[in-house]
RNA sequence: GCGCCCGUAGCUCAACGGAUAGAGCAACGGCCUUCUAAGCCGUGGGUUGCAGGUUCGAGUCCUGCCGGGCGCGCCA
């Protein structure tokens, strides 16, 4: 396997430093990527960092390091030191070439790596209990969540993706009895309507599925239960059935409930026995000030029930029970006080919460005709996620709430939504992978052997263009690694970005079919056929659609 | 009062502590008789909220202020 360039040269700069007898315990060895093209493809500040640790001059110490690199000349066009003692590489174009050669046989694999073998993964995501239609704000921790998924799987993680729901307690009586109300309506009675009901007209459409099922029968029904099953499943299907338009499909929906009858109440007796717990006003409090929090939290109540973290500190025990050797949990903006109370629990018994990422997403602020409208299920004056899909597309959708930072607010204007996914940066992305397929479907129409490309000389491939291409192809693989790193799905799409860019400049510049230089022709199909493979592979990532046409 | 996040071009946002802060949209000017113009090339646009500090180097780290968001319950 040929290494990206970043492999070949950390691994370059690993063996000089280790000839030269440097300690670099505890420094990253970072190689960047130059803004400005005259220092190189890659530069080190690995000197500097040194320099400051051993007390002697960075340039000096570059000397060295460089004076001690075992490079080939033929794979690596200058070695310079620059500035305050930057170590800048630039590599040459067969460099390059050995990479799209690579890319070609990697295929759909190009990008995978082995970071994650033989461990799993538990991504918790959306987790909305099924009182109501999924909201814009779900949309962002659903696009994430599984989009984080994925890149886990892509590093080799077995990924278990879980939807947490609790579908007992005080909402959901509210909404058993909100349907029981609508019911009665429909029947022609007369009734009070709470306000603080749910208001959603999805309420009605449950209640008129009980009248065509049941009719009149259930008038005089005092118990909830056929209101509150009925109201869930049609809710649950109706989510599912939401996600799956965003692609995305649980493997294991865990109900808060399953840990009421025991696992809680071993919670409670560990942390006592650790000495965690007191009691005052009758309630069992948790002393999470001894473990650096701010103030003491209550888990079980006066009344003998718990509070909702209680359940959330052993669900976490139980995905570590479950051999999980990293938890992920994705969270807006509102969970952020409760998280870390969870997280010492965990540690006050003896869990590694290292593995534990909580990712914290902040808020999708929605505005509607120039009004900031604020988003409540009960309320019901929201958009549901489901009109978002139908009017923009999953696509869309999917890169919206992608395309930025998880600590960004996301500002969405409805009114924009619209238009402004008619000249959406996704499709700039799709559009160089439609465009490359147009490409192939031209030479194969033209009589040439597609399949051929593989034996392809791309030593032709020499012009300024092609070679920023292949540069940028060769590394996707440690973008994936930064994804990861970072678990920020953003990377990826700014990689893209860059890729299709550098691609529609090559398109542009350079004539690929060319019936008058087959050998040219099959050299920079070649190059089409890795770019395509790149931008397929990123955008499956993303959960991106890849149009042959557009 | 306390905790977390944000403040970067007219707007929406990027930028592992690195060298001259970048894209998209909007504005302006060019480019289709040959592989997709949903594209390409170019122009204008910035005291990175303010003030200090740390260091070879700060949009990025620290302190304080200003402004916005989200929380801080024996609700979930």
């Amino acid at each position: 396997m040929f290494p990206s360039a970043r492999e070949y040269l950390r691994k370059k700069l690993k063996t000089a430093l280790d000839k030269i007898g440097i300690q670099v315990n505890g420094i990253e060895l970072i190689l960047d990527k130059p803004k400005n093209e005259q220092y190189g493809d890659f530069a080190t500040n690995i000197a500097m960092l040194i320099a400051k640790k051993v007390g002697r001059e960075p340039r000096e110490i570059a000397n060295e390091i460089v004076a001690n690199l075992e490079i080939e000349p033929e794979l690596v066009e200058k070695v310079e030191i620059a500035g305050p003692g930057f170590i800048n590489f630039k590599l040459t174009p067969k460099f390059y070439i050995q990479r799209v050669y690579e890319i070609l046989n990697q295929g759909e694999n190009f990008g995978k790596l082995a970071i994650g073998k033989g461990k799993k993964a538990n991504v918790e995501f959306v987790s909305a209990n099924p009182t109501g239609p999924l909201t814009v704000g779900h949309g962002r921790n659903a696009a994430l969540g599984d989009t984080i998924a994925n890149i886990l799987e892509w590093v080799g993680y077995d990924v278990t993706r879980e939807y947490y729901f609790n579908n007992a307690g005080r909402q959901m009586r509210i909404l058993a009895d909100s349907v029981r109300l609508r019911y009665l309506e429909l029947l022609g009675e007369e009734i009070v309507y709470p306000e603080e009901y749910y208001q959603g007209e999805y309420i009605k459409d449950i209640a008129k599925l009980l009248i065509d099922k049941y009719g009149d029968s259930l008038k005089n029904e005092k118990d909830l239960k056929i209101f509150k099953e009925t109201a869930e499943s049609v809710i649950f299907e109706d989510i599912k059935r939401t996600l799956a338009k965003l692609g995305i499909k649980f493997d294991v929906f865990y109900n808060e409930d399953w840990l009421y009858e025991k696992k809680i109440w071993e919670v409670v007796s560990e942390l006592e026995k650790l000495g965690y717990i007191y009691e005052k006003d009758g309630a069992k409090w948790f002393k999470a000030t001894k473990l650096g929090g701010g103030q003491d939290k209550v888990l079980v109540k006066s009344t003998g029930e718990p509070t909702y973290r209680l359940p959330d500190i052993a669900y976490h025990i139980e995905k570590f029970k479950r051999g999980f050797d990293l938890i992920i949990d994705v969270f807006g903006a509102d969970h952020i006080a409760e998280y870390p109370d969870v997280l010492r629990a965990l540690e006050a018994l003896k869990y590694d919460t290292s593995k534990v990422k909580v990712l914290i997403y902040q808020f999708v602020t929605i505005v509607k005709d120039g009004e900031v409208v604020k988003m409540s299920t009960r309320k019901a004056n929201y958009i549901t996620l489901d009109e978002l899909i139908d009017e923009v597309g999953p696509d869309v959708v999917r890169f919206f709430f992608l395309n930025r930072s998880r600590d960004a607010h996301l500002n969405f204007d409805l009114n924009l939504a619209k238009k402004q996914s008619e000249e959406n940066p996704v499709y700039y992305l799709q559009y160089a992978h439609a465009r490359i397929a147009s490409i192939l479907r031209f030479a194969k129409d033209s009589g040439i052997d597609v399949e051929r490309t593989r034996d392809a000389n791309m030593e032709l491939l020499v012009e300024k263009e092609e070679i920023d291409l292949a540069k940028l192809l060769n590394e996707f693989p440690d973008i994936v690694e930064v994804a990861y790193l970072s678990l920020e799905p953003l990377k990826i799409i700014n990689y893209l970005n860059e890729v299709a860019e550098a691609f529609h400049s090559f398109y542009h510049r350079h004539r690929v079919v060319n019936s008058n230089d087959m050998g040219l022709t099959l050299a920079r199909l070649s190059l089409c056929v890795a770019a395509k493979i790149v931008i397929a592979n990123g955008l499956k990532i993303l959960g991106i659609s890849r149009p042959e046409k557009m």
